[in-house]
RNA sequence: CGGAGUGUGGCUCAGUCUGGUAGAGCACCGCGUUCGGGACGCGGGGGUCGCAGGUUCAAAUCCUGCCACUCCGACCA
């Protein structure tokens, strides 16, 4: 898929989906890659969505009655050793410690042969196994069930191959642990923070996604379930946005996290972890994004209303400043989205044209021009982001000050909306259901070897019934899908009634699955 | 780790075949004119050409080795 964008005027022409995305990524000034391999730098206009998204979540997160706490970065390799499959799943990308001390060798540092470790430590991949560890310690009683907890931090994935904010090798995340008392009540909780996600991502994100539960092979290492929701970026390709497992008591029983019900038996906790991370931010850009650069839902914009004033070294410049400190302090002290509104206003020693393109390479949802012909009307003229797009000409509008104060929240509110409009859109009208036979999705797609990763033409999703085989039968689907660089990427949680034939077996369908390419 | 490609100023690239004083556009700095939809003129700063060897009077350019990055594959929030 190729896009123009005007962000980048150097090449100023057509660019691959992949390069366009990069491009957004510098000319919005959200990050940059870093000297250390895999791992970005995330500039404070990335990082600033970033805190939008800790503080909007985690008030969700304590809504469903989970607690914050921190556990370490490193995890002893013995604790990995525990659950077989977990171990399995992740030990080919762990970062492990294996010394404490350095020494200078003909000039040169290296690790101390004296000062090895005597257990390997890992750097957290995920904390399933030593937040277990204290749950073993913590749960003695069903009185201390359910327990629910939660860390923002940091984890590392050795990947082989990383994209800005998709895939790093260290990324920022949280991870929400909780333990139950049965079955039910675990799923129970799984399921509400896959709902959480749900909503925060259609809500906050203005990112709508479906949610559903993940294929045996695509589980999470160690869990009985797995679910997801999943996003459509612009090139048609599926973004794992968040994850929720059910962990069964497979984690309990591989750390001995038992408690006494009320009929003295010991029984083994059933378990739940779910994280969402910064990845969440490359689907933002890939969802919103467009020819001019970044597109922020204002939920998650740092700056929500940036008045950029019209300066000329002149005495009224006085005046543009005046009438704009007391605008910015005006907005301030009102509400949008639940929050207080977060305007400014750009005095950068700039020129006025080179500052309003920034903003809209960084997707500020309302940039604002004051100049002297405002002040004396005592207007403001702004333009919305979401209505600026992909090079049109610009859309200006001009209200009276009090009235711009005013509906600064309800024109804050309707750009959300019509972010998440705009992609609701183009999600719902690109999920075929009209594909029955694999020879018909493999038509539909095209045939993958054929084509260039760059210029994978948009095909959006299939949606399709299968008859959800397991083990090796499963396999044989997925090696078939892999050959046409598809993936299956969950069965919704809004189901139908009835089953049309399974598309890979042509036997009974008892499900409708998403098919699709993904990152 | 396999396949392909690329390393030249902050960015995008030319120059390498055919060795001879390191370039362009954008960005950046200064001055002036400008400024309400990506300004213009003049002047200027910035690069040991990925690293290490070798060949040569002379290496961005040729040879050898290494490293990094990008894309594809395997892996993946």
């Amino acid at each position: 898929m190729q896009r123009a964008l005007s962000v980048s005027r150097v090449t100023g022409n057509r660019l691959t989906f992949p390069d366009w995305y990069q491009a957004v990524v510098r000319e919005g000034d959200m990050a940059e890659v870093s000297p250390v391999r895999g791992s970005m730098i995330m500039k404070p206009w990335g990082y600033g969505v970033w805190e939008r998204i800790q503080q909007t979540m985690d008030r969700r997160i304590k809504e469903m009655g989970v607690e914050n706490c921190y556990f370490p970065l490193f995890i002893p390799l013995s604790f990995f050793a525990k659950e077989a499959e977990h171990v399995e799943g992740f030990a080919k990308e762990m970062a492990v410690v294996t010394h404490h001390r350095l020494k200078a060798v003909d000039g040169k540092l290296q690790p101390d042969p004296d000062a090895k470790l005597e257990e390997p430590l890992i750097v957290r991949p995920t904390s399933e196994t030593i937040i277990g560890d204290a749950f073993s310690r913590w749960i003695k009683s069903h009185r201390d069930l359910p327990l629910k907890i939660n860390q923002w931090a940091n984890v590392v994935r050795w990947e082989m191959r990383t994209r800005l904010f998709l895939r790093t090798s260290e990324f920022l995340w949280q991870e929400g642990h909780t333990a139950h008392a049965d079955r039910e009540d675990a799923l129970a909780s799984t399921l509400e923070a896959l709902e959480m996600y749900r909503d925060f991502s259609e809500t906050v994100l203005a990112m709508p996604v479906v949610a559903g539960e993940k294929p045996e092979n695509e589980r999470f290492p160690g869990a009985d379930n797995t679910y997801s929701i999943e996003a459509m970026m612009q090139d048609g390709k599926a973004l794992q946005a968040g994850t929720s497992h059910y962990l069964g008591t497979s984690f309990a029983r591989a750390q001995n996290i038992r408690f006494q019900g009320d009929s003295g038996e010991l029984e083994y906790a059933h378990t739940s972890s779910w994280g969402t991370s910064t990845r969440m931010i490359g689907g933002v850009i890939m969802t919103h994004g467009d020819d001019d650069g970044l597109r922020l839902p204002p939920a998650i914009a740092p700056r929500q209303i940036v008045i950029v004033p019209m300066l000329r070294d002149k005495p009224e410049d006085a005046e543009v400043l005046a009438f704009g400190e007391a605008l910015v302090k005006a907005l301030n002290g009102q509400f949008a989205l639940g929050e207080p509104i977060r305007a400014i206003l750009d005095t950068k020693a700039q020129r006025s044209a080179e500052k309003r393109w920034n903003w809209v390479r960084k997707g500020a949802p309302i940039i604002v021009e004051l100049g002297p012909r405002d002040v004396a009307a005592g207007q403001v003229s702004f333009m919305r982001r979401d209505d600026l797009r992909d090079g049109d000409k610009v859309k200006s509008q001009a209200l009276s000050r009090d009235d711009f104060v005013a509906q600064a929240p309800a024109l804050l509110a309707s750009i959300q909306q019509t972010l998440f409009d705009q992609a609701k859109a183009m999600l719902d009208t690109n999920i075929r259901r009209d594909i029955t036979t694999f020879e018909g999705l493999v038509e539909y797609f095209g045939a993958a070897a054929e084509d260039d990763e760059d210029t994978l033409a948009f095909k959006g999703w299939v949606r399709a019934p299968w008859s959800r085989p397991t083990g090796e039968a499963l396999e044989a689907v997925v090696q078939k899908l892999k050959a046409q660089k598809l993936t299956l990427r969950n069965a919704p949680l809004d189901q139908p009634n009835s089953f049309g034939p399974c598309i890979f077996t042509g036997a009974a369908g008892v499900e409708e699955v998403l098919i699709g390419r993904a990152y």
